[in-house]
DNA sequence: TTGGCTGCAAAATATTTGCAGAACA
DNA sequence: TGTTCTGCAAATATTTTGCAGCCAA
């Protein structure tokens, strides 16, 4: 994460005390948590900081691919500091979101119709599963 | 849709005229419309239809496996009556989504670490990219 | 110093829920 | 006829925004 806050400075980004309580929690945390569980973490050391400065931090942190959004989750947006291409499985029963260290490209072959209409970019798979704490 | 028809009778839900335009809408409709994009639709049939009754129904729905969430789009949720495994790309210029006619499941090898930690069920494929109409 | 950031509050957007009356089966 | 659904409205949840004052650079 130490990167991050170079691509901060470099792109004029300020780094106040809340932004690097954000991404020290963000470092290294596999939890995909939601804005709110940022915001409840950095509440600890900053007990005045708000929603806004969170979600607003998140967006700058996207703006410099700090973090990606996690999409597997209908309910809320979920963010996610790895960069290295990954993959999501959700446990269905408590709904806890594993990483999926795996690189599918390759694999992915399209149909034709489909590569007639769009230029791919990239992909994204998300797994659906039962994870053993609830396999009772 | 025929089938859903049939479930949803088998399963003691009612079949009343907005819950039939709704069905109506969503036959064989490949624009992953939201629940907005339904009420408006169902609105021109039943001026005085409620979101409660889009939301009802399609909640009914999916009880019945007659439609299923999209969920490749972070700001809300939009429906897919198509029940056959397939998977979406969607525009990151203009938003539209499409369907991707493939089986992917035999392709996608898991991490020992992740077998180890979840009893996969399924999985579903998003792509990114560009369609004709937004390229240049 | 000063432009960008914070924190508060309010707004905007999306979805859910309570309930009285309507209507399907 | 009885149970479920509808429609209205209000509630809830999430995310965004306006703005005055603050502060990192």
């Amino acid at each position: 994460m130490k990167r991050i806050i170079e691509e901060y400075k470099a792109k004029g980004f300020r780094l106040t005390p809340q932004r690097i309580a954000v991404i020290e929690y963000l470092e290294g945390n596999t939890t995909h948590p939601t804005a709110e569980d940022i915001f409840i973490a950095i509440k600890k050391k900053h007990p005045t900081v708000s929603f806004a400065t969170v979600y607003n931090t998140i967006q700058a942190l996207k703006d410099v691919s700090g973090v990606t959004e996690v999409t597997i989750d209908p309910a809320r947006k979920r963010y996610d500091p790895n960069t290295k291409v990954h993959h999501h499985i959700v446990c269905v029963k408590c709904g806890r979101i594993g990483d999926v260290m795996a690189e599918y490209a390759n694999e992915l072959a399209l149909p034709k119709n489909v590569l007639k209409e769009f230029t791919v970019i990239g992909s994204h798979v998300d797994f659906y599963g039962v994870c053993r704490g609830c396999e009772n």
